[in-house]
DNA sequence: CGACGCGTCGTGAACGTTCACGGCCCCCGA
DNA sequence: TCGGGGGCCGTGAACGTTCACGACGCGTCG
């Protein structure tokens, strides 16, 4: 209508500019902007251009508060680029969607380490949390009250909140009896730099059967970390018959490792990775691994939240701890 | 404090039953809950234990009234499961972070057909839209106030909202080249069941150098679909020297069906994928593919959404149409 | 003894929207 | 002519929170 467009306004317009400038009341603004019958056609466009002209857009804070209230879920994880997350966070949006909740989603990896990572990351529109990053959430000391989180992390932990203990331990023991039955028996077992409860379970495991595993660092956890790892084994420890990778990813790169020095796989050394990801299947031989039913942990974890949230359950109550145990998924590699 | 907990009210409990339950004004309660100072510490602990017997949460619609306003963007992709999505999902979170905006993340595959998805999903609290799924968006008929809304998706298409095309057509082009460079000359082009666009145009550009390309359909573009096929064109074309997949994900089944034949990639048979997914680096050989910049991709459509959000760009201004061409990334499978 | 300051707390107003209700006007039928 | 009804529109109140300001009591100092 107008030749150039109006300058939007320093302030936001609200309901009542819009009244004003088109010369009717609020509820006719509200009547012509949410389609409501009642209202004049002629007076409904004339409103309407009004919006259109002063760049009105109605606060989702006003109508939240009149309206029944949406449910707004915050999931905090620690990296979507890593397969291992949208896995988990796919499942958390179809189940928070069933029950009616929006999710939030934000990465840890994006944040500014310390600092109040959740009310600054979340602000005023979560009413409840799932965090799966590797770190454990602090509670809050200040005030307060508090808004209900859940935890997802690898083993027990001591902590205020709700808690979702992803446990390996049995896995692991049946991931190695399975390579012992195989015939494993120089099993050389990848480790992070600096150690880790992980591969120590791995080597207890061997040794109650009588087998001592080689627990050899890796630069890294990912494809390139795998690779280099895997290249140096197979010269260090020429017999070595089994490979335990700390990841998937890790042991994506064993493979690739593998094939280029022309071993075969599971003919000569056979290889066990850690997570269970859906993509595992798209590499050749598919890979032997200890999955999580990730389905399962969302729904375990949007258990426990949601309950927090209505009350049904209290901080520190037992109903607040959860485990989900990993298991054995037999691949092509082992 | 109290023996059992106390029954949730039916009506969750605001700050002045906190108030009215502690003895003291509202604005003290705000005081206590916030850790704000100018409050006895006796009197804090008294009205945070109200609360906490209460279960008391402060509204965040109440709250996003009053403070500075928090800006929340719909980010609405296909299928978080699909590797594709969860690259510009975290592109998207980052730079949407960096900008102070929170992110609410919908799967469009985990909703009911038809309806308005949008207010449906995002209810009242999104500020504008982000839109990555297959599907166009419908603008909206009846009332009201738009918000501002981009949809990023292959080609170019009219529609009243922002954005982003995904431009295959030149990548096409140099893709063929860079084939018909290496030899080939009998290529057969995957293909949707129903036909497609993007097979049409490998085909074209084919034809441009005096090469004919078949085209077959698959019966899925997973890599089942993959997998099933490149094994019936092997058979039935016994001479092909190139397949070209019709997105990274059918590609691994390809190359799984090229090696259970003990077909060699890329001597015998090349195979170009179109996603350019960063999980190829995890299959042996490394895909060549058609790459989108994700990131790339995610600033043109964040660009487009806060300018309109803001008002510095208005709807169906030229400004809100963008183009972004994917590129050729030569693997080690052509 | 009065003024002043500090620590602690309460009161009205404002944020932007929708709901429930009531009022006006005009047309129609008795 | 009057009563009634329907179409259209406006007014107060409410949602839950925070901000700006003022009030009260007590101790200290001039």
């Amino acid at each position: 209508m107008s030749p150039g467009r109006a300058v939007p306004p320093p302030r936001p317009a609200t309901i009542k500019d819009v009244a004003a400038a088109s010369g009717v009341s609020r509820q006719t603004v509200t009547r012509a902007v949410n389609a409501m019958p009642g209202i004049n056609a002629d007076t409904r466009e004339r409103v309407l251009a009004a919006a259109r002209e002063l760049g009105y857009r109605p606060s989702r804070f006003g109508r939240g508060l009149v309206k029944p209230p949406t449910r707004t879920l915050g999931l905090l994880v620690e990296d979507l680029t890593n397969p291992y997350y949208p896995e988990l966070a796919s499942a958390v949006l179809r189940l928070a969607a069933q029950a009616g909740w929006n999710v939030v989603l934000a990465e840890r990896a994006a944040a500014p380490a310390g600092g109040d990572f959740l009310t600054e990351r979340f602000g005023a529109d979560v009413d409840a949390v799932v965090s799966f990053t590797g770190l454990h959430v602090p509670a809050r000391t200040d005030g307060l009250a508090e808004l209900p989180i859940v935890e997802i992390a690898p083993g027990p932990h001591e902590t205020a909140h709700g808690r979702v203990d992803l446990d390996l331990s049995t896995a692991i023991v049946e991931a190695v009896a399975h390579l012992h039955e195989r015939g494993v028996r120089r099993p050389v077992v990848l480790d992070l730099p600096g150690g880790s409860g992980r591969a120590a379970a791995f080597v207890a495991a061997f040794a109650a059967r009588d087998t001592t595993a080689m627990r050899v660092p890796t630069v890294s956890t990912d494809l390139a970390g795998g690779l280099e790892t895997a290249g140096r084994v197979l010269t260090e420890v020429p017999d070595v018959d089994a490979l335990v990778a700390f990841n998937d990813v890790t042991g994506f790169g064993v493979l690739r490792a593998l094939r280029l020095a022309g071993v075969d796989v599971p003919g000569q050394v056979r290889v066990l990775g850690v997570d269970g990801l859906a993509i595992g299947s798209f590499v050749t031989p598919r890979l032997t691994t200890l999955a999580l039913d990730m389905p399962l942990v969302a729904r375990t974890a949007l258990e426990v939240v949601l309950a927090l949230h209505a009350g049904t359950l209290a901080p520190g109550d037992p109903g607040t701890r959860r485990r989900v145990p990993y298991r054995l998924d037999v691949g092509e590699s082992t």
